[in-house]
DNA sequence: AAAGCCGCCAACCGCACACGC
DNA sequence: AGCGTGTGCGGTTGGCGGCTT
């Protein structure tokens, strides 16, 4: 509903607010706090909507705000968040302490775009323009597949560069991996308000979605292909914070040809490798001095689903010896392949090797369920482990989901609530966008849009 | 000095979503 | 399930003030 009922009452005064209104209305919420906007009018004597009243208190009353113009730091914050970001403003306003996502829209819409535009630079894509012309209408990268190997290196060493503690250093991650033609575009954020980790997380599941094509993937897809987040509906899970992230399952695959690969990295200085197989289709971590495999203590929980509507969801439990218990009757099968001692004293495991069998009237997706055993408790350098695991793992489910032959598409109806992005590939280069939202410009490929987050912070239980 | 232009920014508008009934 | 209400968000508008002609 767009307008507040209250507003639909005669003699609402609209427009600039006296200092006689910022009075009464300071006066009161300082008193009484805002409880209820709707009545804040009505109890605080003004003649304004419980709408502007709030409108009023966050973007100029409130005490906690900062005034003044905006120093160099902060441009530059919001512009490297907003690369990060895009028009979310809230969460960039969030980066900001003092500072209101209608300030820093104005200051974005009137000032910041200029600047970008004259260095050259898209204010949208935040990547060069020149750059842009170049790609309007063209393949993505004619040896993509050598390209593959090194971007993911590259990804996952940003990752691992970003400082968790500092939102300048992630954001600056970030934009220097957009400024290098990655794609991003995702914020995650959850119990442990590792918002910064979430967001790169992200940023990296869409990133290895969107630019590990292949030469001649754009228009391959026939299908609707579909990345969802949210959080499982499942109620067999013991955990505080269950995330789930949903990648398409479809022999078009863009990260299938990357099969047979393996990416190095390291991780908390831990040497990491990251290989796909084609024969098995079990993407899986590895890890030097591998001395404790068959011991996994970490409570886990893994979770397929065969995507066929109605609820209808393939779990799979794993407790210390990897066995499964599959809690539904469909066809199917998982297995676990998590070796790694390093992941069990991380507490918290990643890793996935899927096989789901399905018939054409039942496509499958890969459901991978993120969990968290004891995030409260743990020291930040294993949050790190297993943020840093995390993305390896989803790019393992979305790769190791290439074999299957069948046309695939996620229920809308199997986890709820959840968050929907719609990969689209009827433009030259890829990106996203939400369902039942009019499609933005073809050259936008870094489209954020703040109700998925807010639909995913609602359903993480996040903080923000 | 006056008119026109332009940029800034506070506020409004419309939409989506959560929630309660 | 459907509806009404409350909240939050991003896009847009319009008034004001400064600058230019």
């Amino acid at each position: 509903m767009g307008r507040h009922s209250c507003c639909y009452k005669q003699k609402l005064r609209k427009g600039l607010w006296s200092p006689e209104e910022d009075e009464k209305l300071l006066r009161h919420i300082t008193k009484y706090g805002h409880g209820c906007w709707s009545s804040v009018p009505k109890q605080a004597g003004l003649q304004r909507c419980g709408k502007s009243c709030r409108l009023r208190w966050i973007n100029y009353l409130r005490p906690d705000l900062k005034r003044g113009t905006f120093s160099q730091e902060e441009e530059n914050l919001i512009i490297e968040l907003h690369a990060v970001l895009g028009n979310r403003w809230s969460q960039i306003a969030a980066q900001l302490p003092g500072r209101t996502d209608n300030e820093i829209k104005n200051l974005w819409n009137s000032c910041l775009k200029k600047k970008l535009r004259q260095r050259g630079i898209d204010p949208v894509t935040h990547r060069l323009l020149s750059e842009m012309e170049n790609n309007i209408g063209g393949q993505v990268d004619k040896d993509a597949e050598s390209k593959v190997s090194s971007v993911v290196t590259n990804e996952l060493n940003l990752l691992l560069k970003a400082d968790n503690s500092k939102p300048e250093e992630a954001a600056r991650t970030c934009s220097l991996a957009a400024s290098q033609g990655y794609e991003m575009n995702m914020i995650r954020s959850s119990n442990n308000n590792n918002n910064n980790v979430n967001m790169l997380l992200d940023r990296f599941i869409t990133s290895a979605i969107t630019n590990f094509q292949p030469s001649g993937f754009v228009g391959q897809f026939s299908h609707e292909q579909q990345l969802n987040y949210g959080s499982s509906s499942s109620s067999n899970t013991t955990s505080s914070s269950d995330s789930s992230a949903r990648l398409p399952v479809t022999d078009s695959n863009p990260l299938a040809h990357t099969a047979g690969k393996t990416f190095d990295f390291t991780c908390n200085a831990i040497p990491v490798s990251f290989t796909t197989t084609t024969t098995t289709c079990k993407p899986w971590l590895s890890f030097p001095n591998d001395t404790n495999s068959s011991s996994i203590n970490a409570s886990r929980y893994w979770e397929g689903s065969s995507g066929c509507g109605s609820g209808s969801t393939l779990c799979a439990s794993a407790t210390n010896n990897n066995n499964i218990s599959n809690s539904s009757g469909r066809s199917g099968s998982m297995e676990m392949q998590s070796t790694s001692s390093f992941l069990e004293n991380t507490m918290f495991a990643w890793g996935l090797a899927a096989d789901c069998t399905t018939s054409d009237r039942d496509p499958p997706h890969v459901h991978l369920n993120l969990m968290e055993t004891q995030s409260q408790s743990q020291p930040e350098d294993i949050k790190w482990a297993q943020y840093l695991s995390n993305p390896t793992t989803l790019m393992a489910a979305s790769l190791q989901s290439h074999q299957t032959s069948q046309t695939l598409f996620n229920s809308p109806n199997d986890v709820k609530p959840e968050t929907h992005l719609v990969i689209d590939t009827t433009c030259s280069r890829s990106m996203m966008r939400p369902r039942n939202k009019q499609q933005q410009g073809p050259l936008q490929t870094s489209v954020i849009y703040a109700k998925d987050i807010q639909r995913l912070t609602t359903a993480l239980g996040g903080h923000n």
